[in-house]
DNA sequence: TATGGTTGTCTATATTAATAGACATTTGAG
DNA sequence: CTCAAATGTCTATTAATATAGACAACCATA
């Protein structure tokens, strides 16, 4: 097997050790050892990366301090955990749907919820006046009881009164506008970034510092073609993937 | 205005000025700054952040050197490039046309190119043989002279196999594929997933180590929904946005 | 032209990240 | 049992990161 050298940089603001983390869980994520089930062990990782194998030791802690290996002494370091969610975008976009059977158990929780009057962007986006009353809901939702995102939610207040109510109720957006009488939703647009984790992320996402976010930011509008929500929700990068089938 | 503290975290792979500098530059490209058209003075970014006022000059020092801020003594520190392309994603995406307006000069270069048989998993979503010779073309496009992708890209050899000539001549797939037959295809799916920048992204994207990629997996196809191309695209996080539009 | 606000530069110190080497401990296989 | 291979732990040193303080240089403007 050639062992090419793996790049990283120096000095420049990324830990090496952060680097080296980040890389093996991706390739943990694309499968390349899944012959063995192991990560290579750490001095050929050092080689490959060419560090010092103490480097090497810091990456794998925090991959094991995330739950993604596990290091047994004299056997090597086993992988224990290999996942990246696969979320479809198209016109019918749900959550739980979405997920399918990727995860046994999908959960969604209510962090908070406010109602607020809604500033101009987001006024423009639910075609309502600006300042009219919206209900945001803060949401996080999990699978297989692991945190796979977070979202605001903004629902214009007339039409949606009792969305968190319904929300808490069932744990489910769709569920929820069941409830309040709306049977069916498309989604209209999604957009989609990515950025560093903030603090809140860090938290909510149960994530390590350096983590990337995927952003996506979705309007939903009623068969008529009415916004009904606005949502930015925020993935773990290293967890999930969105499909865009057309 | 109330000024309350922005969260950085400390200890974790990825140094402060690093955090504090993608930050600002979200903020640049959100447009946070527009009214002065200027970044607050160091000393309330460091009392923001909650840092010494050295570890914000580092930061700003570093989007310096990215383009994006230029210090002038005595008077402040000047926003110099405040962009984030939006990529529309669709039937009909394609790059050139996406970008519509939001540059005036596109470029599509070719950096290399080769024929090599396909692996199980491209031959898979090409719907050809395993091992099938496919053409790779490893391109980078640029808006306005920065580079804003660089893809993979494959097409199968025996229909395309003057596709280095022509995407060599025009910069662009589509003008390529028109030149070898193809007038119109589209997309079929796309898969978006986030990542560090590697060693080659840093190098060709001119980015600064610790940069968020986008990568965006694209397979087209023919008007009888025969795979003519499958691209690996891989975007600066804090320079585009994609759009999907349903 | 005097002043306040801003960036530029310098020195010094403490903490964290990375390297280097040595040796202990555990496991699996011969 | 013995040995090779792998992870665990320890000490020491160097380089990078972050803080702290002082003052210079420059700019706009009152």
């Amino acid at each position: 097997m050639d062992v090419g050298q793996i790049n990283v940089q120096r000095q420049n603001g990324v830990a090496l050790w952060r680097q080296i983390a980040d890389r093996i869980r991706a390739s943990i994520a694309n499968g390349e050892y899944d012959a063995t089930g192991m990560v290579p062990p750490e001095m050929v990782l050092a080689a490959q990366f060419g560090v010092n194998r103490h480097t090497v030791r810091s990456a794998l802690a925090a991959l094991a301090q995330e739950g993604i290996v596990r290091a047994m002494q004299g056997r090597g370091t086993l992988i224990e955990r290999k996942e990246r969610l696969n979320f479809p975008i198209s016109q019918r976009t749900r959550f739980t749907e979405g997920i399918g059977d990727q995860a046994r158990k999908k959960e969604g929780l209510l962090l908070s919820s406010a109602e607020e009057p809604a500033p101009a962007a987001l006024a423009s986006s639910l075609r309502i006046a600006e300042g009219a009353p919206v209900i945001r809901l803060e949401t996080l939702r999990k699978a297989d009881r692991r945190p796979v995102s977070r979202s605001t939610n903004w629902f214009p207040a007339g039409r949606f009164a009792g969305m968190k109510e319904a929300y808490e109720a069932s744990g489910s957006i769709t569920a929820a506008f069941q409830a309040l009488g709306l049977s069916d939703y498309w989604r209209f647009s999604t957009e989609i970034t990515a950025t560093h984790a903030d603090g809140a992320d860090l938290a909510d996402l149960q994530l390590s510092p350096g983590a990337i976010i995927l952003v996506a930011r979705a309007l939903n509008v009623d068969p008529d073609g009415v916004p009904v929500q606005y949502a930015v929700s925020r993935f773990p990068a290293d967890m999930v993937q969105f499909t865009i089938a057309n």
